[in-house]
RNA sequence: GGAGGAGUUCCAGAGCGGUCAAAUGGGGCAGACUGUAAAUCUGUUGCUUUACGGCUUCGAUGGUCCGAAUCCAUCCUCCUCCA
């Protein structure tokens, strides 16, 4: 089995501009591609995740990618399914989000020995001659065309720039130029992609009278429809400093049923053959593909140790256990306590479980807290040094909920 | 450039001089039920206070009034129609 067919079992593929000379290209030859990126934020999200999966199995597979980050069009954003404009980024802002980017790409996509390539986009479009531009590339785009595409007809409706307009020209000409420079031949994008990767192929056939693929990947999205990878507190990002390992590794142990099989089809590398087993699952056992799951996605992001230790902290909150090392942790100091106590509310917000006091109160009068397993009557509780002392530990274990555990620990 | 319309709490969207911290829905949080699932039901959802209460919010700034999210003026932003 080739690798095309390994995708389109695996269901990342979506659309083709040409199946069979794609499938050709990625199961008989080397075949260099690339996927863009924008640095809109400073961590990828899980959003990003399938696109550089891709790039990972491909790259498995003898490969060669282009990880390209739109240094330039990040200055104008893409239009493409947004309601409203996006804000403009600074250069700076811009510059510092693709070293992130790069750094978080590395664990799955392998950059060593030119097995892959970096691009920034800015290189070719900074210094561009708007005249020269307009009458070289601009002359291939029809601007009813454009219009008639879906992404465009919807932001009709509510406004879209000149400005944002231009997206779509940029990014065709960026399959161009790494088409002159590269010898890229395939351009992957999210499946909302489509008609900008279509405008690449059509250029590079226009300009080099040469034929280009496009491929688009589904977007991550559960059973109900909705994208994967939002949660309350936004996004769900790769970078430990914005969601832990323990958050990340919950957010996958905590999908729903139906979604358990497409995730691990998707974003992990576990065989086909072991997921189909576990497609049969029902009621209780669903919990061991979960925890596959959420192990397996968070080694691949974080390392295997973070992931160990996620999954071992999830067992012993969740289980019987008493092991709390790796759980989710804050310390206090004895100066934050007054005449040796403080109250549970204040704890609640110093540990962040609670954003105010009033919220604060609200969990303790709804239930929702509990010191040691014992739940918080009151919300004018107050905890003393002794609380946090026994058996030699100097901590106490906070239950918000059902899902929240939060060790405390005294020093000083 | 001209003519109209709109900006409300996380989102959508009511309110149009006092009874408005502001209807309703969504989302969130908590509780029950469970499998750390889904669905369902209940409660809750500005800050502060044990509580009575106090404080800050309805694009911005001023003003009218005993009293303004609601009226007036100026400004900013967005939308629609005409050019």
């Amino acid at each position: 089995m080739g690798v095309f067919e390994e995708l389109k079992e695996r269901g990342l593929i979506a659309q083709t501009t040409d199946e069979e000379k794609i499938r050709d290209l990625l199961n008989n030859q080397k075949t260099t591609f690339y996927i863009g990126f924008d640095p809109t934020a400073d961590s990828l999200h899980v959003g990003h995740f399938i696109p550089i999966m891709v790039a990972a199995h491909l790259q498995r597979a003898g490969h060669t990618p282009i990880m390209l980050f739109g240094g330039g069009t990040g200055m104008v954003g893409d239009p493409t399914g947004k309601t409203d404009m996006r804000k403009m980024l600074s250069k700076e802002e811009i510059a510092h989000n693709i070293s992130c980017f790069q750094k978080q790409m590395s664990r799955l996509v392998d950059f060593s020995d030119g097995k892959a390539i970096m691009a920034n986009n800015a290189d070719w479009l900074s210094n561009l001659n708007y005249i020269e531009f307009l009458r070289d590339i601009g002359v291939c785009f029809s601007v009813n065309r454009m219009l008639a595409a879906e992404c465009y007809k919807q932001r009709l409706e509510r406004g879209l720039s000149f400005f944002e307009m231009n997206y779509m020209v940029m990014q065709s000409y960026d399959f161009l130029e790494l088409y002159r420079r590269f010898g890229c031949r395939l351009e992957l994008g999210g499946d909302d992609q489509w008609s900008n990767i279509l405008g690449g192929v059509e250029l590079i056939r226009r300009k080099e009278n040469e034929e280009a693929y496009g491929l688009t990947m589904s977007l991550l999205t559960n059973s109900e429809g909705k994208k994967m990878g939002k949660t309350e507190k936004g996004a769900v990002w790769l970078d430990p400093e914005k969601t832990t390992p323990f958050d990340f590794y919950q957010y996958w142990r905590n999908v729903g049923d139906a979604d358990v099989v497409n995730c691990l089809k998707i974003l992990t590398f576990v065989p086909m053959k072991q997921i189909e087993e576990f497609a049969n699952l029902e009621g209780q056992q669903m919990n061991d593909a979960k925890e596959l799951l959420a192990y397996e996605v968070t080694k691949q992001i974080h390392g295997e140790e973070e992931a160990e230790k996620a999954r071992s902290a999830a067992r012993a909150i969740f289980g019987k256990g008493a092991d709390t090392d790796n759980m989710p942790s804050s310390e206090i100091a004895a100066s934050d306590f007054t005449n040796g106590e403080i109250g549970i509310l204040d704890l609640l917000v110093k540990t962040k479980l609670a954003p105010s006091r009033a919220e604060a109160k609200r969990l303790v009068a709804q239930g929702g807290i509990a010191v040691d397993g014992e739940k918080v009557e009151q919300p004018g509780d107050v905890l003393t040094a002794a609380n946090f002392e026994k058996q030699d530990k100097k901590y106490i274990v906070i239950k918000k909920g059902k899902k929240v555990f939060h060790k405390i620990i005294l020093v000083g």
